[in-house]
DNA sequence: TCATTAAATACATACTAATGGTATGTATAG
DNA sequence: CTATACATACCATTAGTATGTATTTAATGA
């Protein structure tokens, strides 16, 4: 193959088999060769020339998939004609989480979270970072600055409700519960984020409802 | 080095040595040669005959750390005179967490937790299995049994406060937060579980600010 | 505007060091 | 004598590198 003269193409290529495979195999289940082998004629040169490395390719697979969701909530947070208290609903409805969840599905991750460990840590953190501190608590505030919400610990309660939602009502990597657990814990989520001021609507179980649709329906 | 007439002897010193790198290098970021080395004298070809892989030394390493933690859970499950919401603050009390977080401190996980995915996997696996389902829930169902507990979601409430107290609380995977930031996620998390009818008592607090010394001590 | 050339880019090919694991040999305990 | 506890030597795979080659783009000059 010779060279290409829209190379973003190629790029394009690579992560989307590297994204795919990583799912399914894991990271270290997955070689370059691997990935290699799903870009017809390609070689591992290739690859190498636009990735310095394994670890480069899975980052880069990664914020690519997680995109456009990122943008699709900034997209939320910025309206400006909503409560902080709204918007903290919105965040949880079907139309904010349904779209994630399709493209999770989509990509089938091993419900093994070792074999997914990889992944699992990258939630795990980013339930701290931007679900958390990036996403949920600055809606809290606003929400405690135009008196929507009373929330007595904003940081603590984002992060335990973002750990949880992501970890927990995500049935990411774990095997698919039964659809009336999975609505148990929405509302038992619900209940305990309650407690600590956090009103996160009745559209949660909603959500929950449309998320077991999409896992059971991609074949779990 | 000739053939050990005590072969467990040099089981321990593999798991002993295989467990440290684990915590401090990752799973991946530990090859059998690092372990090899720390074992004096001794080569591949012994750890091989002990272990059939890596695989199985990680696993047993792990499974060997937690054995006295998960028999002292078990005993102050045991103890028959006490009800399900006795034992339920005695799950969280110092003298329960304490030790445990006593050895994960003396191994020193990496705070990153792409770089301890591994474990983090487990711990969250663990947070269903044995903390939640083999732990947490059967007091919990004693405690609605003698009617000293009530909790209408009790596998629900189990399986979050499992994994917010072994992902959240514990400083396993994050850098350490300031004391006072780990007390308020504790109290965060005791008003969450009272909110589905689980009172961990108010031990909790002491518990976490003795985790808080231990990991400091520690020097994170 | 267009041909010519130089440089940068997009790959392919061939290789290396390290790794998990195996096959097999050997000495010692029971 | 036999089974076990090791050591030695080896293999296939892997992430990553060094280098070679063809093609696109940029610069140049008329």
């Amino acid at each position: 193959m010779g060279r290409n003269k829209y190379p973003e193409e190629t790029v394009a290529k690579i992560l989307d088999a590297a994204l795919e495979l990583f799912c399914v195999q894991g990271y270290e289940g997955t070689s370059i060769q691997d990935i290699v082998d799903r870009l017809d004629g390609m070689t591992k040169g290739a690859v190498y020339h636009h990735f310095k490395s394994k670890e480069e390719i899975f980052n880069a697979a990664f914020d690519r998939a997680m995109a456009p969701i990122v943008e699709r909530r900034r997209a939320t947070l910025g309206a400006g004609n909503m409560t902080g208290a709204q918007k903290l609903k919105r965040l949880y409805a079907p139309e904010s989480v349904v779209p994630q969840i399709e493209l999770w599905a989509r990509m089938h991750p091993a419900a093994d979270p070792v074999k997914s460990s990889r992944l699992l840590a990258m939630q795990y953190q980013g339930s701290f970072d931007e679900s958390a501190d990036g996403c949920l608590l600055p809606v809290i505030e606003e929400g405690i600055a135009d008196g929507s919400i009373a929330c007595k610990c904003p940081r603590e309660a984002a992060e335990a409700v973002s750990l949880l939602a992501n970890l927990w009502l995500l049935p990411l990597f774990r095997p698919l519960e039964t659809k009336d657990r999975m609505l148990a814990r929405a509302q038992c989520l619900a209940q305990m984020a309650a407690a600590v001021g956090l009103d996160l609507g009745n559209e949660v179980l909603q959500t929950t409802a449309q998320i077991w649709d999409v896992w059971n329906r991609a074949g779990w």
